[in-house]
DNA sequence: ATTTTCAAT
């Protein structure tokens, strides 16, 4: 399933970033495609929402088939993800950039995904080995329909969990 | 400090 925005009740949801998500069973992916810096003028853009596979892969078999990755030109990928990869999907990406020197990844998550289990922050550091950058930041502006043009309101610990989750990802990749 | 989350019913 793919569109190009994300409607403001859905990512209000999927994005709001507690440290206890109960019942967010899917992962929205939205990114975004440049020759360069991230522009306003991006390359592509569009957002995922995978229910069989999982979004990052469906990111991947994507840019495979779209004309847009060549060997003598750089590429930069944003990622704006409600959930970080999983420790399988975090290994597919880094053996894709590992093998992809042209390719430059960042990651905006909203949570990270089952950050205490080792194998999922072996992920994380595999990501990082590889380049890829992890942060924590909405797609409000980018990605939602409608905002108005308006700012965010915070919900409640947006900030402080913002805070959390960077923490934590800290901790496991010193 | 803890948590259950790309479900499994
Ligand atoms: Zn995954």
């Amino acid at each position: 399933l793919c569109s190009l925005r994300i409607h403001r009740k859905t990512f209000l949801f999927h994005f709001r970033n507690l440290r206890w998500a109960l019942g967010r069973h899917n992962t929205f992916l939205c990114y975004q495609v440049d020759r360069k810096e991230p522009a306003s003028s991006a390359l592509a853009s569009q957002v995922l929402l995978e229910t069989h596979l999982h979004a990052e892969l469906c990111f991947l078999y994507w840019l495979h088939d779209y004309p847009v990755l060549f060997p003598s030109q750089h590429l930069h990928i944003t990622w704006y993800v409600s959930w970080s990869p999983c420790c399988d999907c975090a290994e597919q990406v880094s053996a894709f950039l590992a093998s992809h020197a042209n390719v430059s990844l960042t990651i905006y998550a909203a949570r990270l995904y089952y950050f205490w289990r080792t194998e999922y922050q072996e992920g994380l550091r595999k990501l990082q080995q590889e380049g890829a950058r992890v942060r924590f930041k909405h797609c409000w502006e980018n990605f939602v329909y409608p905002h108005d043009g308006r700012p965010l309101r915070p919900w409640k610990r947006l900030f402080n969990n913002c805070h959390f989750q960077a923490n934590k990802l800290q901790k496991i990749l010193q």
